[in-house]
DNA sequence: ATTCAATTGTAAGGGTACCTGATTAATATT
DNA sequence: AATATTAATCAGGTACCCTTACAATTGAAT
């Protein structure tokens, strides 16, 4: 039975973690330009990740995969295709169907931005790295439960396992 | 020197874990109210937490402490007064300042939401949880520098030690 | 006491991340 | 051929943030 002042410290650092990261996310990248700040792991960065793992998705596999309406999508994958990072085309076997392409530009940009290990993992040695692996893995296979319990129709099963095997590929 | 594929892991179970709690957290809350799915940690929720370790300060504090512009402020501020949590009112020795006060629901919302430990901590026994305590610890640390790093002027350091001093508070 | 500058807050407008609802076009089913 | 399903779009909305004015108040300098 652990230790319930533990659980609550955690918790604490877990926030302040979220709140310090995110103010020193806004104070390292002042000065660069605030459209080029999008965290890549949501909105348009999510979709120009997936399409770094396995290009040419339709519309609706990013929106599955990803775990967004089709409205989401399309309005992140616009905005995709004004900046030049991903480009629209209909099917050919499937008319509905709108093809998503990365574009060199788009490619480059996502596993540039992708790749990077935060600096404050850098401050970790290799025995604390591996205790933070094995607590978070602990933890996600925890998160992937409760989604699992509340989704009766397993509509993100596809999605769990996307995630699992890009996050993989994307580091290793 | 630590291992660079130890490292990335990290990143990579971070990231998930970022990503993967969204998707929980949606899905544990599908049911529930969308209004009442505030996170704490942001917007209005920073505010009532800001105000719930110590009430009664001017939207310029507010703004100060938790590292948002008074515009921002004032728009999470008026947004609170609608939904009965906060009472705004001019300060009477300095008529341009305004001081925001939590109302009883406003204080007991703050306090019910923020000291709840989330569940997938408890999958973690003691051991891990003061291994976890202590990575989260050396990362904030590592966060805290890199703020003051770039943040010449200080601006941010009265912030921070309200975010530690609060963090504590809250939990313990 | 008057003027001027700094401080607090507001108004207006913009951008990103999402969502729901209604509708269109293409394919699949009956 | 008629109907149902599917992929995508349009319209409109909320929350979170910011920037660029601008008004009111106060305090300091003349």
């Amino acid at each position: 039975m652990p230790n319930l002042l533990k659980q609550k410290t955690a918790a604490g650092k877990l926030i302040e973690f979220g709140m310090v990261r995110h103010i020193a996310d806004n104070a390292t990248h002042k000065d660069s330009d605030k459209n080029e700040r999008r965290s890549m792991f949501q909105g348009q960065g999510k979709i120009l990740l997936a399409l770094s793992q396995s290009d040419g998705l339709s519309q609706k596999e990013l929106a599955t995969r990803l775990d967004l309406t089709a409205q989401s999508t399309a309005e992140f994958v616009n905005k995709l295709v004004k900046k030049q990072l991903v480009t629209k085309e209909k099917s050919t076997k499937d008319r509905r169907m709108t093809i998503i392409r990365l574009t060199d530009l788009g490619r480059q940009t996502a596993t540039t931005e992708a790749s990077e290990v935060p600096d404050f993992l850098k401050v970790l040695n290799d025995e604390e790295l591996d205790q933070f692996n094995n607590i978070l893995t602990k933890i996600n296979t925890q998160l992937y439960e409760e989604i699992d319990n509340s989704d009766k129709q397993n509509l993100f099963s596809k999605s769990k396992q996307i995630i699992k095997d890009g996050i993989r590929d994307w580091f290793l």
